[in-house]
DNA sequence: CGGCCGGTTGAATCTCTTCAACGTCCGTGG
DNA sequence: CCACGGACGTTGAAGAGATTCAACCGGCCG
């Protein structure tokens, strides 16, 4: 259980400043694994817009996020969207144990990965139960969060929707926020047709529910994007 | 590797016919193991609309779902309601790692449930990587499946939601399905509430679907609660 | 400059909800 | 035995909330 990890100097350069070294998957490995584990693994950025993996096609890599946002979302037949989930950095990207992806991924915004070849992570779980565990509880966060949103989606209405989702970027995306009420600001990043597709509404419904909120100068807007919240309680409390 | 698992007079009685041994997470035990596990489970059955754990609270115990549907709901402060997930045997019940219940869980039919102590099943976690691996599994599966509901509930007309969530109790349910095609029957483990909190709908608005579905002879509805669906993919056809 | 993309706003429409009445089944108690 | 009440379900009419369709605005890129 010793992962002689005081010493820096142990990891490998370019995850010395991964967050997902201590928060995401990564800390779940020694020192050793990490170094074997960073030669195969590339850092790259993705664009915005620009698609990472393809619903129900194989994918050969997983990724962390380092920082930017990835969008989930699945499609009806017909075209109809559904965004399912956002990540944030440090979480990690792609579906163990399956070929196939159930979701598509997609860069809401700019994008830094850093990916790993499917193999490599898979070898690793085998050998690592700290790297399971790690990965299991992503998940378990994950459906806590598809859980919650399912709420969002299924019970409230249009107004508690948008109120929700600014005060979920707000606390995962400000790094200010200390949780105890008070402000935050922060740059959206997604467009008025990704928090639709988020929301379960049109992009027409989240943008008068924004001018309401703006109106009632519970936010501020600006440039489209730059959002200020001066008191983040008045907006939770239309959250419902 | 070799866990001895061809002569069944090695498994505790109670636990031959249990799904949960071969589907469930029981099935990543040694005899040995289950063995032990099987001394501190208990077997009794819950009745419809008892709760069986509770949304924010701490669980003292962990389940199989021998038999029975549970529902998994959430609620907001004002007492809206979403059912978030539903539990068929041999499901696995309660959160492992953590205290606190994100959700609160429901039988929605009589339950038969096979119970352990926390303790039991957390060092048995602890010691056992297939035992975490077929957890984890099953929490990727619950995830998928939230995120397919997630569809339905952002994305989808009542109509849609309706005639899908018919299906989903078919394919669940019906031990008879084979996923062809084909038809299907079953008793409804849910009340027209419980579909409504399901749905993200009220009852009246799932009443009247289910008579817009009879009428259109893709169902055919006794007792209020027995279903038949002489041609899946008629019902498929209407599920968006 | 022109056109496109992202966003806002208005008016009409439609879907789903709300409120209310009614029906059926079933267990209980007079 | 039958009357009563409650739980569950259906149906109708009116209303609210979100969508649809359309026009318009500002910024940006070729």
């Amino acid at each position: 259980m010793d992962r002689k990890d005081i010493h820096n100097s142990e990891y490998p350069k370019i995850c010395e400043a991964c967050e997902a070294r201590h928060r995401g998957i990564c800390g779940a490995l020694t020192p050793d694994e990490l170094t074997k584990l960073s030669r195969a693994a590339r850092q790259h950025t993705v664009q915005a817009g620009h698609e990472l993996m393809a619903e129900s096609e194989p994918s050969g890599s997983y990724a962390n996020v380092m920082s930017g946002v990835v969008k989930l979302s699945k499609m009806l037949i017909d075209g109809r969207q559904q965004i399912v989930g956002l990540q944030f950095a440090p979480d990690f990207l792609g579906r163990p144990f399956v070929d196939e992806n159930r979701v598509s991924a997609d860069a809401a915004s700019d994008v830094e990965l850093c990916r790993f070849p499917k193999a490599a992570i898979d070898s690793l779980i085998a050998s690592s139960a700290d790297l399971e565990r790690r990965l299991h509880q992503q998940t378990l966060k994950e459906l806590d969060e598809a859980r919650d949103w399912m709420v969002t989606l299924g019970r409230k209405t249009a107004a508690e929707k948008v109120a929700s989702f600014l005060y979920l970027i707000a606390t995962h995306i400000d790094p200010s926020i200390d949780d105890s009420g008070g402000s935050a600001q922060f740059d959206l990043p997604l467009t008025r047709a990704d928090i639709a597709y988020f929301l379960g509404l049109t992009i027409e419904t989240v943008s008068r529910q924004l001018t309401r909120l703006r109106t009632s100068d519970i936010i501020q807007i600006t440039h489209n994007r730059h959002v200020v919240i001066p008191v983040l309680n008045r907006l939770r409390d239309r959250m419902g």
